[in-house]
DNA sequence: AGTATTTGACCACC
DNA sequence: GGTGGTCAAATACT
């Protein structure tokens, strides 16, 4: 019984990492024969939704069959893997429940996408409000790490209470270059912003003056914070040339060629996958490893601008291949109608964000 | 008053 | 027991 069901799952796991092998080749296909976006970037674009979908469900399978056997396991995770523990629902206290609940985030969060950027501020006044990714954050706490010269700040989506929103970051100025920030992203955005940005961003629309203005608020909050743990060598104009790279793709310019940031290649975190690590269907892997942006232009372009970059876009350009892959994933869950993604809507009970 | 940040304490994992 | 991640009360800010 259970032999077969194992069996079924397997074989369900090979099929949507074949299909997802296909569609791949679709998509490299479409590029190499097309290069005019009008005509194939929608079709890229829902190829692209079906190869992340693909694979989140084949790393989902993975998930469920390793937790095959620890029913207890399961059960307590009900919430969050519903789509594996089916048969599982057994009643139970109250206490019961919420330690259940409590375990199954911290497992939640260990299995969640994780991806890093590394933000290097060019000049030597990094901002890490610059790390305006678009989505809006509330930090939660900060802390000293062991052999870190500076501490980590842990920031969670604002809108975690109200819509479920499970996305964090760990935001850490790196020890040999302080100009150099890594920003570690955990879990996809579910809230209305993943949406919003992701109707914005991909072809780099306008951005409403009022979230512009938002965004910035946003940025000049963390630029004072920033300056208030910098070097006082730092602490100069805000002036900064950003390059963004992300660990986990190699060329994430094959991959979503609208986002052309004129850049250096780096590659050389070649963990492209990382053994299928969920990193890779997150949305800051889905970028180039590295992007340049020039926050403000100071007297004339920067290294790496964009043409029309103006103090509008910048958060724009931050965010939209943030948000690329968010929206798509989300509206698949709803698409596909299945319940299927441990990563998008797990935690929808009000109790577990009582915290 | 409502919201965001700070910071010490707590907890799970290794 | 040490460490990283999170919570939550206190505080600051708007």
């Amino acid at each position: 019984m259970e032999e077969t069901s194992s069996k079924r799952k397997h074989v369900s796991l090979i099929n949507e990492l074949i299909q997802g092998k296909e569609l791949a080749k679709q998509l490299s296909d479409h590029l190499v024969t097309s290069y005019d976006p009008s005509i194939s970037h929608e079709t890229n674009e829902l190829l692209i939704e079906k190869i992340l979908s693909t694979y989140e469900k084949a790393l989902t399978m993975l998930n469920c069959g390793s937790n095959v056997g620890d029913t207890k396991t399961i059960s307590g995770n009900m919430m969050m893997d519903s789509h594996c523990s089916s048969t599982n629902e057994s009643p139970r206290s109250e206490v019961m429940d919420l330690e259940f609940k409590h375990k199954a985030l911290f497992k939640k969060r260990k299995t969640m996408p994780r991806w890093t950027e590394q933000v290097k501020i060019c000049s030597e006044t990094g901002i890490e409000g610059s790390l305006d990714d678009g989505y809006s954050w509330r930090k939660y706490g900060q802390k000293g790490i062991l052999g870190a010269k500076f501490p980590r700040g842990y920031y969670r989506c604002t809108h975690r209470n109200a819509q479920g929103c499970l996305a964090t970051k760990q935001v850490q100025r790196s020890d040999e270059d302080p100009t150099i920030i890594e920003v570690t992203y955990r879990g996809r955005h579910t809230c209305m912003q993943a949406k919003h940005l992701n109707k914005e961003s991909p072809s780099k629309t306008k951005m409403g003056l009022e979230e512009n203005q938002h965004h910035n608020d946003q940025k000049n909050q963390l630029v004072q914070q920033e300056k208030m743990e910098q070097t006082p060598e730092a602490i100069f104009k805000f002036k900064a040339e950003l390059e963004v790279k992300t660990e986990d793709l190699e060329t994430k310019e094959d991959i979503f060629p609208w986002f052309c940031f004129p850049s250096p290649s780096i590659g050389s975190e070649n963990d492209f996958m990382e053994s299928f690590s969920p990193a890779f269907i997150s949305p800051a892997t889905s970028e180039s490893n590295l992007f340049c942006l020039s926050a403000y232009p100071l007297g004339s372009t920067g290294l790496c601008q964009n043409p029309q970059t103006s103090e509008s876009d910048i958060t724009d350009t931050v965010s939209a291949p943030t948000s690329v892959t968010n929206s798509p994933l989300l509206d698949l869950d709803i698409l596909l109608n299945k319940g299927d993604f441990d990563t998008d809507f797990p935690f929808n009970t009000p109790e577990y964000f009582s915290s």
